[in-house]
DNA sequence: CGCTCTTGCACAACCGTTTGTGCTATCGTT
DNA sequence: AACGATAGCACAAACGGTTGTGCAAGAGCG
């Protein structure tokens, strides 16, 4: 049951470790005969190469961590999917942590980053996250940092996102120029930078058209749970919605459902448009005009520059890398788009 | 930059580091007055215990791996939810591998994660896996194994899901209650054991009320994006259709929109029913009456069984665990149910 | 005062690898 | 035949910890 070592090899063949070491790395300076026999006792003796020993000794550890909120259904496995991928590609594993949206959680979390010794991490900050002294202790250990989706303010670490502001006022524009001008907003956890750029852009495409918006119009949700309630409520005080802008999957597929269960007809009564990795629009009916951001391509994009940052330690000027959005209409929406 | 061992530690207060080591672990050996002087210089100087290589030491890496066919976004997420939440309760980390439904891929991940030494393995089969030959390896090397979701009939490995003859039949049955006799039903990939049971239990069903449905009506879809096709032939062979069954949320989803995309409306046309983690039906209008199968408890579950292995390596008779499954009609289903 | 028992630490081995260095044959050369 | 070069391997240290054992000094005892 015991594991088989390279010293169990070593002494049933009556050689050094060392011998055995680099008869398995094919080391030039072990004879062809030597090679052969190691090989053919490391096959017959079901010889399995600790990695963690190569990496201990080699001072890495070829894992990364990704820290995300929580495992949201929407963006989450997509930027997962993404991660995954180019990090096996380049020989990485993927630790998977979830902080619960608490930065107690997410502190501890980057402790144990520590403690294992991962060669790099990436995280979507909770929204209770303000400061990141936490990354920035990565970060002197020498654990190069990416920010993903859910960033924090920083000149001192790598962030992948989209422009929140422009997608959002691109969106809300393309219900302005479709003739609606009571729209209501919505966005998620106004701790969180993500919400409040986009309730930004929101705002200016609004202002852009000298136009102006009850305070009631812009709604952020904190807790899904009272969705329901919030949303109702700026359907009820501001006056002749007919348009919706959901800023996130999570908003749009409840805003979509609360409009329909209100009796209200999409799009006649009510147009919907969101930010979207394009799921829910594919299988919401009727479906929905989104700009189409790709958890996939952000997940992609981070983890070649963690890969990039981990290889050559380049403490290098935190680049802030943007992720292009594009904007999908309702009638070209088709099916499902694959994970990747 | 480089890191602080305890060898550093040792050598600037000039002790041996076994007492360093010993001091942080509150040994009885080490005297109160030295205790404190390592303390001290554990924190001014920064020390990070590496945990690599103290589980190296000891045998064992506190990893355990989760192998999926993809992210899916309905399962996997509060799969991973559930999963993650057990292991961090007992100080493991979790290892997330996609085998992009490939078994090929699946064996490599196996075979990775003996290469990691984790202590446990968790895996949701590929459709493409016959058989777990892979597994056995990994048992074999004294790493438990727990098959969870995407079963595959075995007794040599402690597995987690639920009746799918069962479920299926009671959702089946829940539409002939109602005075349906025309039911399409929408199974996923049928090498998959979970598709062809929950098919099993839908055909008894029908068979029990000695009814017989065309072929046509029983629909295998291997590859979802030939859904639509797939899905508009059997409502166009089959006649009469009053019900749809589907086994699942992406086919649920899909079912959902094609048919409303038809014209057809829900429930009055058409009713459906799904085996559902419950969040589909949540945010889809009409709503949805299914049976919940939360990937949380299944996650949860299977964690805690591997924990149980992991502890006493009881390589005890294969269990097999079923979770209940709860009939949820569409007038109660509330809000999206929470990921945990 | 001499004995034993305890306290508190150092020394060394070990986990499973890799890798720098040193040694010993053998070979080719002149 | 004496020489240096080379091939092929063994030895040992290292990665960062834990842990069994040994040992010196002090304490307690008669």
């Amino acid at each position: 049951m015991k594991r088989v070592t390279i010293k169990d090899l070593a002494r049933a063949l009556g050689v050094a470790t060392s011998t055995v070491s680099r008869a398995l790395a094919d080391h030039p300076d072990i004879s062809p005969a030597t090679k052969e026999r190691v090989r053919e006792a490391a096959t017959t003796f079901g010889y399995i190469p600790d990695l963690r020993a190569r990496y201990l000794r080699a001072q890495h550890s070829r894992l990364v961590a990704l820290v995300v909120p929580e495992m949201n259904m929407f963006f989450v496995p997509s930027l997962m999917s993404g991660i995954d991928h180019v990090l096996r590609e380049n020989g990485y594993s993927l630790l998977l942590f979830e902080s619960d949206d608490s930065v107690v959680q997410e502190r501890k979390l980057s402790q144990l980053c520590l403690n294992l010794s991962v060669d790099g991490v990436l995280v979507a900050t909770s929204s209770e996250t303000a400061e990141v002294a936490h990354l920035d202790a990565l970060a002197a250990a020498g654990v190069p940092v990416v920010l993903l989706d859910k960033i924090i303010e920083t000149d001192r670490h790598a962030t992948v996102g989209i422009d929140d502001r422009e997608a959002a006022r691109r969106a809300t524009a393309y219900l302005l120029d479709r003739g609606h001008r009571q729209i209501v907003g919505v966005f998620g956890d106004d701790r969180l930078q993500i919400s409040t750029r986009r309730a930004e852009g929101f705002r200016l495409a609004v202002a852009g058209r000298s136009l102006d918006l009850a305070d009631a119009c812009v709604v952020h949700v904190r807790d899904l749970d009272r969705f329901d309630e919030q949303f109702a409520r700026a359907l009820d005080t501001c006056p002749a919605v007919s348009a919706v802008f959901a800023m996130s999957d999570e908003l749009l597929v409840r805003a979509h459902h609360a409009v329909l269960a209100r009796g209200l007809a999409i799009p006649t009564d009510v147009s919907l448009v969101a930010i979207s990795d394009g799921r829910a629009p594919s299988f919401l009916y009727p479906s929905v005009t989104h700009l189409l951001h790709a958890g996939a391509e952000v997940g992609q994009k981070a983890a070649h520059i963690l890969v990039g940052l981990m290889r050559q330690h380049y403490a290098g000027a935190a680049l802030a890398v943007t992720v292009r959005t594009e904007l999908v209409e309702r009638e070209s929406v088709r099916s499902v788009t694959a994970g990747r």
